[in-house]
DNA sequence: ACATATTTGCAAATTATTTGCAAATTATTG
DNA sequence: CAATAATTTGCAAATAATTTGCAAATATGT
């Protein structure tokens, strides 16, 4: 399956990136360098994780995401586009299925661009830390 | 002016914090920390740089962004909130009027989060760059 | 199966950012 | 306006994330 994939995106089927899709798949959520070592326990070097990381983002068949923590995440989103909402305090993420409005894209139109990505995280207090607070 | 913005955000106006504010309302995008350095030639230090910034960040009279090339931006951007466009291909940047929506804000609200803080990022190709291409 | 291109692993380097601490500056209070 | 308390600065050194160079290993195309 995953190997299919990686043949779809025209980069070389490797062991290493075919685990690190199916971690990817399984949590289903975005997790960090860090993250991903501890599943694979030290199974591939982490410069191999990196760069494959990075390819697998450059053909589009992962996602990497920030949340202004230092830290890159990935994640493997499938068919499902979508974004986050993230909590301050306790961290929780959850995920929201809104994107870009095609009024945002007409607007950066007009200003010449093409748009082609997008970033777009929201940040804010979860039920229970509102609560606490 | 920035004494009385400092003051009004309950924060010490100290030099160092008052020449930031003026750099970045003068150049009035978003500028990296190594920018920021040119600008002052080594009078001040960088961590103070990196704390005062964090600082401004903080009690929210600066923001921060980052466009995924590994360094964070500061912009100092008044009562005019916006986001931007960035070419991908030549870094140019613009600023674009929009901002999420409210549809956005209740679908994060019926999963019970307040939204507090949002990351929102455009990148594309350039009305130049796409000529090339 | 062979030649070519791509990818991996390792150690070492880079880059951005943070920390600890003493000295300096700023704010507060009488 | 002096004295005290609180905050901020500068410096050197540490950390943490990510990247590089290069030789060996693995994958792909014919």
């Amino acid at each position: 399956m995953y190997k299919k994939i990686l043949q779809q995106h025209n980069i070389s089927v490797t062991k290493q990136r075919v685990i690190l899709l199916e971690i990817l798949d399984k949590v289903q959520k975005p997790i960090t360098i860090e993250e991903i070592r501890l599943h694979i326990k030290g199974d591939i070097n982490v410069t191999t994780i990196y760069r494959s990381l990075k390819r697998l983002v450059d053909v589009g068949i992962i996602y990497q995401t920030d949340f202004r923590d230092g830290v890159s995440y990935f994640e493997f989103q499938g068919d499902n586009h979508h974004h986050h909402i993230t909590c301050v305090e306790c961290k929780s993420r959850d995920h929201i299925d809104i994107c870009i409005t095609d009024e945002s894209l007409s607007i950066a139109e007009k200003k010449g661009y093409s748009v082609t990505n997008h970033i777009f995280e929201l940040f804010g207090l979860c039920k229970e830390c509102s609560k606490q607070s």
